[in-house]
Formats: structure tokens, sequence, C-alpha cells
DNA sequence: CTTTCCATTAGCCAAAAGTCGAATTCGCGC
DNA sequence: GCGCGAATTCGACTTTTGGCTAATGGAAAG
């Protein structure tokens, strides 16, 4: 859906109720592919709104305050997050938020995995630009986007994993990012201090977490996160 | 090498000095898989000394009593073990022990990591039992044995996973196997309870473990170990 | 036989983790 | 504008962790 009014040029525009002009955010760590993207971006939605997050808390901003946004672009490698975490939760909560995982990993299966986790589209980083704009384009139609040649179909997800995606859908935005501090290994007062609030509330946080996820201890809470984890594929093929 | 001395029939040998007979180490907790390798085994060396272990505990025990075994054949995915970890603590244990990962996981990734953790082969479930047989002479013949069409060859282990890797493999047996129940999020209480020993000595075995393994916490700790962990890969290939 | 390493335990202590209840704020619907 | 519920915040309290010291016994190595 192209919703652009033409009397309005590119770049930023004002929005007019529900939506004048599109608007896409693009999430990733490295600024340089961002920007590729960004590029990408207009060429198929000259008229898109761009809106860039470059970590988990701003993207947790973004989403939330601009939950009507027609497409995300997320990166499945974004520092602090771990693994699929990030799509599953922002999917569940934003559902209406259709989302493309771009990723330099290029292994059918976890494309699937992504899919399962409600993504709309993978995009490999190998991609040509003309590939990524006829992803774009496809997933902008309500379609579903894969590489050439990768059979979207494939089996259920683990169990396992399946239970940690709805656990985690569950969480508040703050207990999301509390957990994904804790599987770095951090400590209440290092998450803390990172957060700006005391240690107090982490801790509170932590309770809810462990609560939601249906475990006893940090630990436990970490493993079940790590359910949604990507090993990095070895890129050589044999 | 075959120190086979026919005179002394098959089945259940004694030993003489420095090795009468084979002796050949089965890991798996599958008692109907653990059988089949077990004939799998006397069909290419008849005379040999089958001993089996279906825990990590009796893999343990049985190594450090048998450390002059000739051939283990370890299941990639013990009740208990994580990933890599059992074949990368044998193998800097006892480096003289030829080890096959035996697995239903079919992945080429995961067999080459497998020999860059030290295994001298990599024998799919899914394999024949004549596939089976040749894989165990190859092995017994100092090569290294890989599935048909598969190369041995591939992309050095991430430095996170080596590091864990060569971590690891300075812990002790006791030290190993509570590191191991620490990554299933376990208490100190419970594991003290399960070992049949006090939390005392699971406290001073778990303060061992984050000194060698480099980090300040059971949550970084298992975090390292998980840097081993074998994804299930989606059986369905894209 | 001595030394070294491992396993075991106790006791003490400080730090971290986790639970509970409660106050505050914020958005949303009526 | 008012209240309702969820999210966030926090302090007090209990349990678990982790560090340190010290001591015992056994097994392996020199």
């Amino acid at each position: 859906m192209n919703l652009c009014d033409s009397e309005y040029g590119g770049g930023i525009a004002y929005k007019v109720g529900t939506g004048a002009t599109s608007t896409v955010i693009i999430a990733d760590d490295h600024p340089l592919f961002r920007d590729a993207l960004t590029h990408a971006v207009g060429k198929v939605m000259p008229d898109a709104r761009l809106i860039e997050a470059d970590s988990l808390a701003s993207l947790q901003d973004v989403v939330e305050s601009n939950g009507d946004a027609d497409l995300l672009l997320l990166d499945l490698t974004m520092p602090g997050v771990s693994g699929f975490s990030a799509l599953v939760w922002i999917r569940q909560n934003h559902a209406s938020l259709p989302t493309i995982i771009v990723s330099a990993i290029d292994d059918p299966a976890v494309m699937r995995r992504a899919l399962k986790h409600g993504a709309s589209g993978f995009i490999p980083k190998s991609s040509s630009i003309a590939t990524i704009e006829s992803g774009i384009d496809t997933v902008l139609q309500g379609e579903v986007w894969l590489p050439e040649g990768v059979d979207p179909h494939g089996a259920d997800l683990e169990s396992g994993e399946a239970d940690a995606a709805r656990n985690l859908s569950a969480l508040t935005p703050h207990q999301f990012r509390v957990l994904m501090m804790l599987g770095e290994g951090l400590l209440n007062k290092q998450i803390a201090y990172q957060l700006g609030v005391s240690e107090a509330t982490i801790k509170a946080h932590v309770t809810a977490i462990l609560r939601k996820m249906g475990v006893t201890n940090r630990t436990q809470a970490v493993l079940a996160v790590q359910q949604l984890a990507v090993s990095e594929p070895a890129l050589l093929e044999g």
C-alpha cells in the first residue's frame, strides 16, 4: 500500500491521523549498512519516512512511538540481543508491523525459523540492491519473501524454542531489555547502572521475568533465551 | 592397530600389560542404539572388549579406568551434556583415545566442528551398518572419517568457542560434571544432593570452575559453555 | 617416601540474587 | 475529568552465591 500524497515531497513528512505517508524503521547497528538499506528503501518508497535505530533500546523506543509504521528492517545480530529474541518480542507486541530480517547469515534453516517467529521476509546482506528492493516490495504487498530457491516451508520449531518465544512475548519492554542483559551475564548492579535505575528496580524486573518465563533463577532464564539463539554458521559449505 | 592375540576368544578378555585385546567404549544414552553400535563394532573388531556408558558420570568413570582404550564412540546428545563439551573434555584429558562422534545430527558444519574439537570421525545415525563399520575401521587405522561427500576442511572455530574449549579442558572430572549441572540451571544445593556431597563441596567446585573458565559468576560460566552448543538443525533442507 | 593435586568439608563473611509489599506514574476508556 | 490497570519504581527482608581460610584423606607422581 502506498499512501504517499505526492504533494508532500520526500524526507520527513508530517503525519495526519492514520498514515499520510509510509513509515519504515531500519534497525541495524552498522551505520554503513543502515545507509545502504536507507537507499534501497528510498528507491522502493521514495516518499517514505525513515527512522533508524542502532540498538535494542532505540528500537523499542521507535517502535513504541511509531506502532503504525509500515515496515521494519531488522538486523538479526544487534549488540545486546540474543538471536531471534528481538524479532519475537516485536512481532508479538506489534503484530501489525511487518518485519523483514536482514542478516549476514545465509542459512535456509535460519530463514525458515525467522518466518516461524513472525518475520515476513529474510534478506541476506549479500543480496544485490535489486534483490533487496524486490524483497521490500514483495513484503509491502503483504506477501512473504525469501531469497530465490529457498523453500519457506520446514519443520515446526522445537517445543522448547516455541515455549521460550511465547513466554518472551509476555514481557514488558523494560523486562525484555533486562532479560537481554541477563543474557550477557551482567550483575543486577551493572544493569541498574546502565539503565539508570536502582538495583531494587532491576530485582523486581528479574522476579517478574522469572515468573513469566516459568523458571526459578536467572541462569535458567538465560538458558531459555538461548533457545532462540542463532548459531553462527560455518561460512564454507562442504 | 590390531593388538588382538587370536588365542584369546572374543568377548570379555583379560588384559595383560599394555593391551592384549582392543577395548572400545560406547557412550550413548539410548539402549537400542547402543546395541546397534555394539553389533557394528563386533563385526569390525570381533575380539574387542566392549564397555558401555549411558551417562556423563559413567562415561567419565569408564574413561578414567580405561585410559588405554582404543576407541570411543560418543553420542553427541547425552542427557546432561551440552553440545561438544564432553568431546572437548575427553579429548583434552585423554588425548590418546580416538573418538568418533555418533549423532542424529546430519549437518556438515557440525561434523567439521567435531573434528576441530578433536574427533577422529563423525557417523550420522542414519548411516547403514556397512557405513558405520567402514567409519570405525578407518578411524582405527589412524585416519579421519566423515560421511561420503563431506569436506573435512572448513573455517576455524570462533574465538569464543575455542576459548571455551580451552578453558573447559582444564577442569577436573568433578568440576566438569558440576559445570554441566550449572548448565541446567541447578542450585548448588540441588547439585550437592544429586552428587551426594555437601553444598560446601559444590561451592568449592564452583569457585574453581569460575576461575578456570575466566568468568565471575555462574551465569557467565553457563554462557561460555553454550558456545559449544549444537543447535538442532531443521531436518528439512531448502 | 615425599610432594603435589584432587576431593571433601566446615565456618565465616560480604556480595548478589530473589521475594514481598507498596508507592508512583502513565495511558486508556468511560 | 476520573478511575482503572498495567508498568515502573523502590526499600526491607530472606536466601543463594562466591571468596577465603583451614583441615583431612586419598591417589598419583617424582
